[in-house]
DNA sequence: AGCTAAGCGAGACGGTACGTCAAGTCTTCAG
DNA sequence: CTGAAGACTTGACGTACCGTCTCGCTTAGCT
C-alpha cells in the first residue's frame, strides 16, 4: 500500500518487508516518545536500522511516512448487520472511538494539519478514508430503510459529520478524558437516532414556534 | 492580551500599535497565500516591513504569534437570551461555524496541531476559550432549565462536543464546502435539542430492546 | 576578497570577522588531520564553532570556501628589483616553492582538481593568479632587457610553465622530498638562464647537428 | 592488470571480456561528457548495460577504475635510440605530451588528486610509472654518457622534473592550449639540454657575480 | 532641553532537520 | 560462479527556517 511502484518482478533486488515493519516500529515507538512535532527522520532511520534512502524509497515525505504508518488499510470498511439501525450505528460509533484512541497522543492533530496541508495526502485520505466511510454509512441505513427503521433519510454527509465529529473534539478539542467517552458516545447515539426519526427540522421548528 | 509584559512604565520608547497591526495584517495575508505550513518568520516581517526582532518582542513563538492574531478576544463570551434553548442554541452554533470558517482556508488544523505540541499554548487556549465555551453553556442550559424545557439536563461537556465537533469535521475531517453547512447545522440543531427531551440514553435502550 | 558582497554599510548586523577567521583556521586544522576529500562542512563548522549557514553565507561551496582559505590573497604580487635578471628568477622560484609547500600536505592537488572541475572557480584562479604572475614575469624580463641580459626574449607563457611546472612536477607528480627542492631548484634556475642566452632553439638546433 | 584476482581457475563461468571493454569505454566517454567529478558509478554500469558489481568484481574503487581505464599499461617504458641525447629528449618530451593531451579534458587534474589522496593508488603509480620513467632517463642519460655527450651528469629526478613539469603546467596550471604546446617544447628542450653542458649552477653563480 | 532606556529595521548568528545523492555491499533470479 | 538489476547502509551536501543577537538609528518621557 505505501509502495510507491513494486518493482517488475523481474530482476533486481526486491523489497525487505523486514525493512517496512522496522520503519514502522520505529515510527510508532518514537511518535510515542518525543511526539509528531518532535520525529525527526534521522532518528527514525536510526531506531529502524535503516539508512534514510529505504525510508524515502518507501514514502515520498516525511508526512507520508507518517500517513502510511499510522493509518491502516481497513478502516470502517465492513459494516456487518448487527440487527438495528441502533446497533449497526453502536458497531461504526465504537470503531470511530477506536481509530483515534489508539494513535500515540497528539499525533491525530499533527496528522490532519499534514493532511490539510499536502494536497496530495488530501486526495490520498480521500480515497482511503472518506469513500469506505461513506460506504459503510449508505449501507447502514439502506438496511435500516429496509427494516422500516427510518422516519426520514438523513443526509449521509450530516451522519458522518454527526457521529466523527463530537467524538474528534471531546479527544482534540475538549481534551477530555478518552475514558470518559462513553459519557458522550451514549448521548451521541441518542442524538444520531433522533435524526432517524423525526422530521428534517421539525423539532428545531416547533421549539422555534411556541 | 499578546504583550509578553507591557514595558515598567519607566524610560523607554513606547511600543508603536502600527507595528502589532502589520504583523496581524501580514499573518492574514500570507496565511491565505502560502498556508499554514508555508508560513516564515521572516516573510511575515518583510511583508509587515518589521523586523524579526518587533515580532519576537510580542510574541514568543511562531505559533503564539498566529494564535494570537488568528483568535479573537472574545469567543462566546456573550449568551444572550434568545427566549428559548432552540434559538440560544441556534445562536451558539452560528458562532461556532463563524468562527471556524472565518479563518483563511486550512489554518484550523494547523493551529489544533500546534495547539495539541505546546503545553503553554494549550493552556492559553484552555483558559481563553473553553472555559468560557462552558461557561455560556451552563448559563443557556440554567435558563433552559428556569423557563422549564429540560426534562432531563445533559452532560455540559458532551453537549459541547455535539455542537463543536459535527462543524469541526464537516469542515476538516470530511471536507464538505462551507456553503453546505446549513444542511448540517439544521439536522444538528434537531440532534441536539433531542438530548434534552429524552431521557439520557432512553433511545437507544428502546431501539436497542423492541 | 572571499566576501560574497559586503552589504552596503546601511542596515543589518555586520559580518562578524571572528568568524572568517574561525572558519579559515578550521579549514586549516582539518585539512590537515583529515585530508582535502576527508573535509566535511559539518567538521569545519563544528571546529569553527560557527553555524553552516554562516560558512555558505561567506562561501558558496566547499571547493571555494577551501580555494578562498587557502591561497593567500598576495602571490607574486610584487616584483622587487634584485640587480639581476638571475637574482629575480631566484626570487620568483623562493616564492613559488612557497606557495606549494606551505598549505597541508597534499591539499595542492585536491585543489587543482576542484579548479579544472568548477569553471567559476577556474576564472577566479585566471583573474588572481595567473594574471599578477604574467605581470610579474613581464615586468622582470622588462628589467632584465633594460639591462642589456636579454640575448633573446623567451615567451612569457613558456617562462612561467618552465619555472612552476618542475617545483609542482618534484612534489606532486614525482613525490621527492620537499627538503631536497634546492637540488631541483639551483638545476632549474641554470636552465631558464639558458632560454635567455641562446637563440630560441638554438641548442636544440646544434645539438641535432652536430 | 586491472584484475583483482582472477578467479581460481577451478569451476564456475569465466569472466566476460566483452564487460572489460564496455566498462571502458563508458569510462572513457562519460569522462568527456560529464567531467571527473560527474562521473557517477550508476552511470557508468548503465552505459556499459553492465551491473555495478560486475565493475567492482573488477576494479576496487571508483578512483583504481579510472586509473585503470585512463593509464595506458606502456608508458615511456622503452627508449629507442634516437642517435643523439637531445632527439632521445625530444622523443620522451613527445611521449609525455601525448600522454598528457589524449585523455579527456580535465580528467588528469583530478586523478592526480585522486592518487595522492590514496596511498594504494599512490603505490600503484609509482611503480608503473614513475620507477619506468627513472629507468629511461638514467638510460638515455647513459646513452649520453657514453656517446660523449656530457659534460656534468644531471639528477635524474631534477631532468625528470624539468621535462614533465612544464608541459603538466603548461595545460593545466596555465590552461595554455594545447596546439600551442610547441611553442613550450622547443624551448624546454633547450633548457633542459644547458643541465648536460654546463656546471650544476655554473650559470647561476655567473650570472649572480658579474 | 537634554538624558536615557527602550523601541525600531535589517540581517548575521548557531543550530537543526530536510530531502538528495553517491559509494560500495548485498540479494535475488537467470544462464 | 558470472551477470544484470536494483535495494541496502552510510554519510556528506546544500537549503531552509527558527529564535537570538548586534548594529546604528529613532522616539518618548523623566529630570
Amino acid at each position: 500500500m505505501s509502495a510507491r511502484k513494486q518493482a517488475r518482478n523481474h530482476g533486481g533486488r526486491p523489497r525487505d518487508s523486514r525493512v517496512d515493519d522496522a520503519i514502522a516500529s520505529a515510527v510508532q515507538e518514537l511518535l510515542a516518545e518525543v511526539g509528531y512535532m518532535g520525529l525527526t527522520m534521522a532518528e527514525v532511520a536510526a531506531r529502524a536500522g535503516v539508512g534514510k534512502a529505504a525510508i524515502y524509497r518507501r514514502h515520498a515525505t516525511k508526512q507520508e511516512m507518517i500517513f502510511d504508518v499510522l493509518l491502516p488499510d481497513q478502516f470502517l470498511a465492513v459494516a456487518p448487520d448487527h440487527g438495528s439501525l441502533s446497533a449497526d450505528l453502536a458497531a461504526v460509533l465504537a470503531e470511530i472511538a477506536d481509530s483515534m484512541t489508539t494513535p500515540p497522543q497528539g499525533t491525530i492533530p499533527g496528522l490532519l494539519a499534514d493532511i490539510h496541508a499536502d494536497p496530495a495526502l488530501r486526495d490520498r485520505f480521500d480515497r482511503k478514508y472518506l469513500e469506505a466511510q461513506r460506504r459503510t454509512l449508505t449501507e447502514i441505513l439502506d438496511r435500516a430503510a429496509a427494516r422500516g427503521e427510518l422516519t426520514t433519510r438523513p443526509d449521509p454527509a450530516a451522519l458522518n459529520a454527526l457521529l466523527v465529529g463530537p467524538v474528534f473534539a471531546w479527544l482534540f478539542l475538549l481534551s477530555e478524558s478518552p475514558e470518559q467517552l462513553p459519557v458522550l458516545t451514549s448521548a451521541l447515539l441518542d442524538a444520531a437516532l433522533a435524526l432517524t426519526s423525526s422530521g428534517p427540522s421539525g423539532a428545531a421548528v416547533q421549539a422555534g414556534a411556541p
